[in-house]
DNA sequence: TCAAAAACCGTGAACGTTCACGAAACGTAT
DNA sequence: ATACGTTTCGTGAACGTTCACGGTTTTTGA
């Protein structure tokens, strides 16, 4: 059951002094007598006076606190990027508002404006499917945003970017170090835009190494388990050549392990898989799963500082962050058979941090 | 960069009336013609007016906010929940704030503070490591609050719980109809309170089955891979009469198959492992978890609902709900060796839902 | 000893709403 | 036409703070 709320005016009026004066000290302002501030802090912590952020809000026009807007908090990349997030600006003193759009456009707008209505300080978006100008448009309301995983064009608003085009790429030529020639690629759903950069990389990787390009040896699906195993069946099937295959992500990856292990495939032996995002599940796996590390509890705090420094006015509005994932390489890639082992090109140490 | 905000009062003076009426139109109340009606949602549309949610809670004592906090969100568990709880709260038209507390005792007591400063309608707090007194005294400072797995003694406060003993009990009794008799328990952290339900179910089931239960079988860890691995290694080499492992969690039963896979034994030939969320992992390892499935968002849906019944006074202060989680068999259980099939007492259909 | 400067404290206004009134305008029945 | 009920709208206050002042009192310096 609550209590009534006391407020400033109580807590003067049992200190005998003006609301004023009790402001000062929770505030910690000068101009206030070292005894009645010891003597209105006890009071305070007797009362359990708390300021309302409200009030206070209204009147500063701050809120302290960041809008925080993923597709889907249950999915472990956007919760690691809110922890990040959290972590950052818990210890700035921020609070974060958490909203869910599912995927769904309208409600993208929707929870833009409930933000809005509600005065954050600022907002960090990933991953919405917004157009361009719309988004624009929303953003436009907030002091301050930025976003995760996306450019936008015209006006530049701050992002965070994960060098996807550097992770295919660093993927593929992994593969082709160990002496691979004919690498599949399952990739994500076509209009997502980590998926074309990623492919881009991997066209970069094949190009560089004089390796001819075949479009057969591309395929769209959606980035789950079960369609990697889908996806893997189908592609494997229809080009036995393959002794390798690079995924959108890792939970592709197990798909496709999940499917050689079932059609007697092994994996790095007879094929070898790579994914993307290194997830736990990734080390867990057998065999465990070489990947493209993302820093995602990273990518989280990154976003939150920048947004916090555009509060402040310390930054850009324009500033871009890119990370760079780097290689983990694991027991899912290996050297395809009649690969003498001194043959084949060691990667750079720079591409293989302890996992 | 933004723009000024606008006002009600700015709408008003472009409509050419008081901002009362304004008022009206945004909530739409009666007491308004048509006519200017019209015009003043014209107007609202036009300039972008959004009411301040700010300056409403200030007058009405209510955010259409709720607190949640959570140890970590980036543990899959509470990150189910959490969209659990959001997708109910949005449907109400609540926002969520979110806080993690890091297991932090003393940051449990300032995340909730900072959400009393934030006048929150309520909060749902999960896998609080405060004692009783403590939190019952921050909670008071609530209109309304529920807990998430734990219960609170003294004046009630709503919960909504999973029946821990209950899946300790269904766990353990599975094994023993499949015929184990020598069954080691990897427990959680000794202070957590679903851990010791747990085990109480392990004992029920045994004393029921009429086996003697052996302290020296029971070993707390912390519920992560690592400490399963640790754990499954040390219950094995001094108990190596055991047959089955039931883990406080999916994540330490991943550990323990781990441990297994490196020494040699196999599961479930060797050795049957079961354990406690069905987390999505579970179904991806080899081989696939049995284990005692939580439905997690659910929980975070009942949770938020209480809330909001007891938000709008619909509710009793002392509701409790508490789930029932069910038995998930998939390939990691299996009779001991040595068992006939036919010497197996079959469990009760209405333990095996579908996978 | 007296003015000037600190140090200390209070007052009025404002932030953008909602709420409880009251007032004006309009029609309707007598 | 008079009175009265509706409909429509506006006014004053309040929510709990902070901010920009202004006013006392005390201390300081020559």
């Amino acid at each position: 059951m609550s209590r009534r709320r006391v407020t400033i005016s109580d807590v003067a009026e049992l200190a005998g002094v003006s609301y004023q004066t009790v402001s000062r000290v929770v505030n910690n302002k000068p101009d206030v007598s070292e005894s009645t501030r010891k003597r209105i802090q006890k009071i305070i912590k007797e009362t359990g006076y708390r300021p309302s952020q409200i009030a206070r809000s209204l009147v500063t026009a701050r809120t302290a606190t960041i809008g925080l807007v993923v597709p889907d908090i249950s999915n472990p990349f956007f919760s690691a990027v809110a922890r990040g997030v959290e972590q950052l600006a818990y210890s700035q003193g921020y609070s974060i508002l958490l909203c869910n759009t599912g995927e769904d456009v309208t409600r993208e707008l929707d929870v833009l404006h409930t933000l809005h209505e509600r005065y954050v300080d600022g907002v960090i978006v990933c991953g919405l499917r917004q157009e361009d100008a719309l988004l624009q448009e929303a953003l436009a309301n907030f002091k301050a945003a930025v976003l995760v995983n996306r450019r936008l064009q015209g006006e530049p608003v701050p992002a965070v970017l994960i060098d996807d085009e550097l992770g295919g790429y660093l993927n593929t030529q992994h593969l082709i170090q160990l002496g691979h020639t004919a690498i599949g690629f399952l990739a994500g759903p076509a209009a997502s835009y980590s998926g074309t950069q990623r492919r881009l990389g991997y066209s970069r990787a094949l190009v560089e190494a004089g390796i001819l390009l075949e479009e057969k040896w591309i395929t769209n699906f959606t980035p789950t388990v079960s369609d990697g195993e889908a996806a893997a069946e189908v592609m494997l099937q229809a080009n036995p050549e393959l002794t390798a295959l690079i995924c959108h992500n890792d939970l592709m990856a197990v798909g496709a392990l999940r499917y050689c292990a079932a059609s007697g495939r092994r994996v790095p032996e007879d094929i070898a898989i790579i994914g993307f995002d290194d997830i736990m599940l990734a080390t867990l796996v057998s065999p465990p799963l070489s990947t493209c590390h993302v820093p995602r509890v990273e990518v989280g705090r990154i976003a939150a500082s920048m947004l916090i420094e555009q509060i402040n006015d310390k930054a850009d509005w324009s500033d871009e962050i890119v990370i760079q994932p780097h290689l983990v390489i694991r027991a899912s890639t290996a050297a395809p058979a009649g690969v003498s082992d001194d043959a084949i090109m060691q990667p750079t140490p720079d591409h293989i941090p302890l996992g």
